[in-house]
DNA sequence: CTTGACCTTCCCTTGACTGGAAGCCCCATG
DNA sequence: CATGGGGCTTCCAGTCAAGGGAAGGTCAAG
């Protein structure tokens, strides 16, 4: 299989699959041509990695994630543990990002949005709040 | 004001202050000694600029927000639309994040965490799911 | 005079790619 | 046989919003 099936079969775009190759997810062979050279067991490294990215894990997760199921002896506890920290991660994420939603939405609210200038939206901005539960978070 | 008085009073990195001068955001005055020499409107156009970004806008909604904040004739109409439109992209991400928490929570759940081998997170990963209702979100 | 805190510029690094240029390789058509 | 097009290769640069650190200038205190 050259990289333009194996882009198509696992989703991944050609670039993002050299790039792993390139920091050593993959290890495709290459054919005389020097063209890369995948068989079923790069694309299923492929999938896996895919399906971890789409859950958010970051490259170095998606790393020890495969080396974990490449591990024939591993503790599954390894595993949740990772994937548990990794649900915390995107937990807070999730929380920060409520927390501007709320604030926006508020501050929306409060602009007529029309065409005079005044925008309780700047003067929050610009700290001369009229909300009261405005604060800043840093 | 040198940079770390302005620092210490705007809860922003100086190293932050530099980036928002060499792109241009803030243009502080020089002493005679080379050192950046700020006022209190740069004072406070940075504590605009933390705030902004501390709601999650981009760098060039936050020139955005500052032209229209010093545009005396500005319509709010157009500050209120660049909050929505940025009201709706964290909106996205936090349906994002909570789909991956969905996944993830159930992935977890069905994991044993002992010293077993055995992991439904990893075959999942796989492609070998056991759950009926995850799918890959690209 | 020296020490230490503060300031300057400059360049490199981050994460996870994406875009583009320059140049092979291979197949099919004229 | 030339050529055209698509696919493949490598390499370099850029993204976003800074952060790290080096090398060196400045200033106030002791």
């Amino acid at each position: 299989m050259n990289i333009g099936d194996v882009s198509t079969r696992s989703g991944l775009p050609a670039k993002t699959i050299r790039y792993y190759e390139d920091i050593g997810l993959i290890k495709p062979h290459r054919s005389n041509n020097g063209y890369r050279c995948f068989v079923e067991a790069d694309l299923h490294k492929l999938a896996f990695l895919g399906r971890a990215r789409a859950l958010g894990f970051t490259i170095e997760e998606c790393r020890l994630l495969m080396a974990l199921y490449e591990d024939e002896s591993r503790a599954s506890g390894d595993v949740k543990q990772l994937a548990l920290e990794h649900l915390r991660k995107i937990e807070a994420k999730i929380a920060d990002l409520q927390a501007m939603r709320e604030t926006l939405t508020e501050l929306v609210q409060c602009c007529a949005g029309d065409s005079r200038p005044d925008c309780p939206i700047l003067k929050d901005l610009a700290g001369q709040t009229e909300l009261p539960k405005q604060g800043v978070k840093a």
